[in-house]
DNA sequence: AATCCAAACAACCGCCTAAGT
DNA sequence: CACTTAGGCGGTTGTTTGGAT
């Protein structure tokens, strides 16, 4: 039967995004929430197919996403993770939630094949991973997931830090009537699309406040900066989806994720040990 | 200053899968 | 159950950028 093209290829631009491109969408996005990416280029009059925009959201546009250098502390998690997984990008990236997979695997593309390539001191030190271990270590990115997805449903938990509360409440209104809250949802992309437009456009377009934002656009770099903190929170309000797929929106399983996997070189049954120990715990 | 080349990254392409009809 | 379609994913390509000559 063959599959049609997700779009006509007549009339449909290619090629880099242009700033102002990016605002349509960005502010058709606030307006409708992403998703639905077929009637994107109906109603938003961008000469793109609905692939595109979606691409163009997902790796650019999105709020929260961090770009610029690796730190080495990412840089280990992929390298170990990539070892771990394979080249499952988007299940690499649900452990860094800043990153999208497009970024990971051009960086591993770019840099870390070469550096581990050259560099026998990590490459070498790796055993064959036996088909036992491949498959307890998939167990546990399956225990992974399913323990995130556990702790994503349960924010209402009294332990559940404010910040998460308060996204997950978001995340929860902005799906029950996206007309009236989606854009405190997706305020935090224009204030990440006014950044990546910086010198082109002078005011960032009017948004309403978050309920916890100040107004006063002096502390508006600070809110941006303060982004990091609850990251994992923006994501579930967007794209709550990712929660199924291991992502840790929560802090605790994130890090024992990373002692695990930085342990790992250094213990000998890893897969035993995480699998049937510490990951029990949960 | 001009040219070449490699690295980096944004974007595209095609395949796959899940959900809907 | 068969078919269609939207969305997700990984591989690949094209463009841009920066450094070397």
């Amino acid at each position: 039967m063959g599959r049609p093209p997700c779009c006509d290829k007549v009339g449909v631009k290619k090629g880099p995004w242009t700033p102002e491109e990016d605002i349509i969408l960005v502010t058709y996005i606030q307006g409708h929430g992403p998703g639905n990416w077929r009637a994107v280029p109906t109603n938003t009059g961008l000469l793109r197919c609905n692939k595109s925009c979606r691409l163009r959201w997902t790796n650019y546009l999105r709020p929260g996403i961090k770009r610029g250098n690796f730190t080495d502390h990412e840089e280990k998690l992929i390298i170990h993770l990539q070892a771990l997984l394979g080249n499952r990008w988007a299940a690499i990236a649900s452990y860094l939630p800043e990153r999208t997979d497009n970024d990971i695997k051009n960086y591993w593309n770019t840099h870390l094949k070469k550096k581990l390539e050259t560099n026998d001191g990590i490459s070498s030190s790796r055993q064959p991973i036996s088909k036992g271990q491949w498959e307890r270590r998939l167990q546990t990115d399956i225990k992974m997931a399913k323990q995130a997805l556990r702790d994503a449903l349960s924010f209402e938990k009294p332990d559940c830090p404010p910040e998460l509360k308060y996204y997950y409440t978001l995340a929860n209104s902005s799906h029950s009537s996206a007309s009236s809250t989606s854009s405190a949802t997706y305020a935090s992309s224009t204030e990440n699309i006014s950044r990546l437009l910086e010198g082109w456009i002078k005011k960032s377009p009017a948004v309403p406040a978050m309920s916890r934002a100040n107004s006063d656009p002096a502390q508006h770099s600070d809110q941006t900066n303060n982004l990091g903190d609850s990251v994992f929170c923006i994501e579930s309000a967007t794209t709550p989806d990712v929660s199924t797929e291991g992502s840790s929106e929560v802090q605790l399983p994130l890090e024992l994720m990373e002692t695990w996997l930085f342990d790992e070189c250094i213990g000998g049954d890893y897969g035993q040990e995480i699998g049937d120990l510490q990951l029990d715990e949960f």
